[in-house]
DNA sequence: TCTGGGGTCCTAGGACCC
DNA sequence: TCTGGGGTCCTAGGACCC
């Protein structure tokens, strides 16, 4: 078996089936085959609370991740409504991984609910199908695996795989598929960049990876122009980075129930929101660089300030302080519906 | 559809220095 | 004296992703 297939690398990416849905209906299995939302603390009564994701039951009433839990509950009064639970899905997420792990892969974490692998074998499909049943038997979760050449390829090919299934995209069959399709279809190409392709006379994957790299470089910059091209001659990153992820920085946002326009008030809910960075950073073991305060007004008007420190810190005084001169410098004549404080980390040297 | 929260990277313009 | 360039840092905002 296999005598005419190569033995070759492979970039394969497992994305999790409706992650925070399965791992809910794992909780409540007499949930299952009804309509679920999942999101804030499950009070779809509350404004300004949006859905972090619903089960295919909720879909067809319309309802996705994003969807205002009061839009929600008007669209299908017969929802159930859960409080979203991060732990539960870390732990689920960090099973999960563990049975990745077990198998002669090299494993890059992408979040809770993805992973890109590397591997070598000249059977990817066999091998994505002994992933799926591993993590099915273990977790009782579903996945779909996408094989590429590099982690573009990948990435759209688990797409296309779903639900729970595998699916091949790579350079040898990159234009069939793909070449037809929106440039939205790209991952890295948004609805605001699609549009502005369009206007370009670019719609297709076809028509972009053909345009010129020099008119896109003028329009869109030069490293975002010439990315995009190479996005739609189905090139991109193949490297698996196994060390974990260092991140850049951290941030704390709320958004207020009832807007605020008392100075106390949000001078103390900013100071609160400095103070948790602050202690997230510390719990992390990081050294504060530049702070950034962050204040959306009506109607729904998003301002950013920032400051960059004379020295880094960890000192919660400091932090606290910064930002509320950093406030001092928004425009606060208008009712404020969000703060937020964010804050950039050193990084340490040598880091990709 | 009255519009969350947490991230990453890029761009453009100005300041400042040599 | 009308006027160089390059490099780097900083800021504000845009875009994208889950």
């Amino acid at each position: 078996m296999g005598s005419t297939s190569t033995r070759r690398d492979w970039i394969l990416h497992l994305d999790l089936d409706q992650f925070i849905a399965g791992v809910e209906l794992l909780r409540h299995p007499e949930l299952r085959g009804r309509p679920v939302v999942v999101g804030g603390s499950g009070d779809p009564t509350q404004p300004r609370t949006v859905a972090a994701t619903a089960t295919y039951e909720a879909r067809e009433h319309g309802i996705h991740s994003g969807t205002p839990l009061r839009t929600a509950l008007r669209r299908c009064p017969d929802a159930v409504f859960l409080p979203t639970d991060p732990p539960a899905y870390e732990a689920a997420s960090a099973r999960v991984m563990a049975v990745l792990r077990d198998f002669p892969v090299r494993v890059e974490i992408w979040g809770w609910d993805e992973a890109f692998l590397g591997a070598t074998t000249d059977d990817p499909e066999t091998l994505a199908a002994d992933l799926q049943r591993a993590v099915h038997t273990r977790t009782h979760l579903d996945c779909s695996i996408g094989i590429g050449d590099n982690k573009h390829q990948a990435k759209l090919a688990s797409g296309l795989a779903k639900p729970a299934g595998i699916h091949r995209l790579t350079s040898d069959n990159w234009a069939t598929v793909m070449n037809e399709r929106p440039t939205h279809a790209l991952w890295g190409i948004g609805a605001r960049t699609a549009a502005k392709l369009a206007a370009l006379g670019l719609h297709t994957v076809a028509q972009l990876a053909a345009a010129d790299p020099a008119d896109l470089a003028a329009r869109f910059g030069p490293t975002n122009g010439p990315w995009y091209r190479y996005l739609a001659l189905g090139k991109g990153e193949a490297e698996i980075v196994t060390t974990p992820w260092i991140p850049r920085g951290h941030s704390r946002e709320i958004t207020f129930q009832h807007d605020l326009t008392d100075r106390a008030d949000i001078d103390h809910h900013l100071t609160t929101l400095a103070e948790h960075v602050t202690h997230d950073a510390t719990t992390a073991g990081r050294e504060i660089t530049k702070v950034t305060v962050k204040v959306r007004t009506t109607p729904f008007q998003t301002r950013t300030r920032q400051s960059t420190l004379p020295a880094p810190t960890t000192d919660p005084a400091t932090i606290t302080r910064t930002a509320l001169a950093i406030l001092d410098r928004h425009d606060l004549t208008r009712p404020v519906r969000l703060l937020g404080v964010a804050v950039d980390y050193t990084m340490p040297p040598t880091t990709r």
